[in-house]
DNA sequence: TCAAAAGTGTTCCGAATACACCCATGC
DNA sequence: GCATGGGTGTATTCGGAACACTTTTGA
């Protein structure tokens, strides 16, 4: 087969129309932390094809739109949160994953605290819902696909991250933190070796409050602190674990 | 702005038409080593836009192609090479970066090893070269921006997975793959230090074979055994450093 | 006083680091 | 012999793993 130029086809605006075919969409696996679970948003599609099935967040880039913007964009419209982590994580392309026609997805991820998030009304989505990622209704299209690679992305960037803090409220207590780490990576830490590593990050501020109200001795809430961290983060520190 | 339904597009095909008018190309950042120094290929322009300028291999994808095999087929086509390394990295699809239109490109990233590649004569290329990538010529379209996002994945996956063997003739000195590393990641290992924890991994075969010529004694060759990783990795062994 | 979780300290082990040193070859 | 890189051994340090223990609250 012979190879197209790539970006010259002023000349030639016939082949260039030709090949200006491609649609293309933005898939946003959000990821929320509820009752010590990784839950991930779905939508109930209301419309063919794959009515009354379950599908990633996602919709067509603008012609007017970068990627990043598109993702903001579609995450906001259903959850009325801004400023949510996000990152591309890779892109879905194979001929035959759209019905309609040649439709290439960029896959995204984010975090969201689920006590801010209050779903939208869409006229794209009939209603949403928050699964647990092992307990997976069938998506639609090639979701599944994403989903599954948008949690590997997660477990690996979890590690080397401090991604975590982006799933519970400000103030946390270092068992939760733990928790939630060993919610997404699947196996337990040793409670105290957890203390003393991510303390000894020196990415913690522990604040005078305490959990009230709880049967038991209350823990110590503290918070993450970004400037910290990306301070440190200039000066070669890599977060591990 | 109103979100637009995704994937249901039938019942309104001018819409969708509307949407369906991206471009959509792959570029490679092919990497590979030379004289103890990492090189990436670039290609002259031999048309408009960027005539004479540098830029990345890479081409729009065919209407029946997947990504994955469109990425291939530019590989192939430059080098004559099939079977190698390839990894997608990043998409970038600002509004602005292709003068003639919006045209999304995936990145690519591959390896290959030096003493295999023969330049391939082509229609869209007036002539080829192995750069430092250190020493860049001012690049094509955003081209800078790929490369530079192709680096940091080659830095962060090269620690983390055997990809620096791909670089290598398949039989190689211990210093040799030292030099490899320290040439991607910019700093020195100890030499005994990276000998022992390289081979107590044990996914290198020490082979009979012995240098020769050389002005001082000779080091023994070794090979990757490919075999031995996948096994390994399938019971939770990951390669580090 | 008991359950339940918060929080601390200590020991042990293995891996990473930092070196010092010897070996084989060509010239 | 000597320059050059190949290759080995060891002492030390540091961080992680394992685990025992104390503290504080609500009921």
């Amino acid at each position: 087969m012979e190879a197209i130029d790539t970006y010259n086809l002023t000349k030639n605006q016939d082949i260039f129309r030709e090949y200006l075919q491609f649609g293309l969409s933005v898939d946003c696996v959000v990821f929320g932390y509820q009752q010590g679970q990784i839950k991930v948003l779905l939508v109930e599609r209301d419309m063919e094809p794959f009515k009354g099935n379950w599908a990633l967040i996602g919709d067509l880039v603008h012609p007017k739109e970068d990627l990043r913007e598109s993702a903001s964009r579609v995450l906001t419209s259903l959850t009325g949160l801004t400023n949510i982590f996000m990152e591309q994580f890779h892109t879905f392309g194979t001929q035959d994953r759209h019905p309609i026609g040649r439709v290439v997805t960029v896959g995204y991820y984010s975090l969201v605290r689920s006590k801010d998030y209050h779903p939208i009304a869409s006229s794209w989505a009939k209603s949403t819902k928050w699964v647990n990622i092992h307990e997976l209704p069938e998506l639609a299209f090639d979701h599944d696909n994403i989903l599954t690679k948008g949690v590997e992305t997660l477990k690996k960037s979890v590690r080397r991250r401090p991604v975590g803090f982006e799933l519970l409220p400000t103030k946390f207590t270092l068992l939760e933190l733990q928790a939630l780490y060993e919610a997404i990576l699947g196996y337990k830490f040793d409670k105290p070796n957890f203390r003393k590593k991510i303390l000894a990050m020196d990415l913690l501020v522990p604040l005078e409050e305490m959990q009230s109200n709880v049967s038991h001795r209350p823990a110590r809430l503290y918070k993450f602190d970004l400037a910290r961290y990306e301070g440190l983060k200039k000066q070669g520190f890599v977060f591990e674990l």
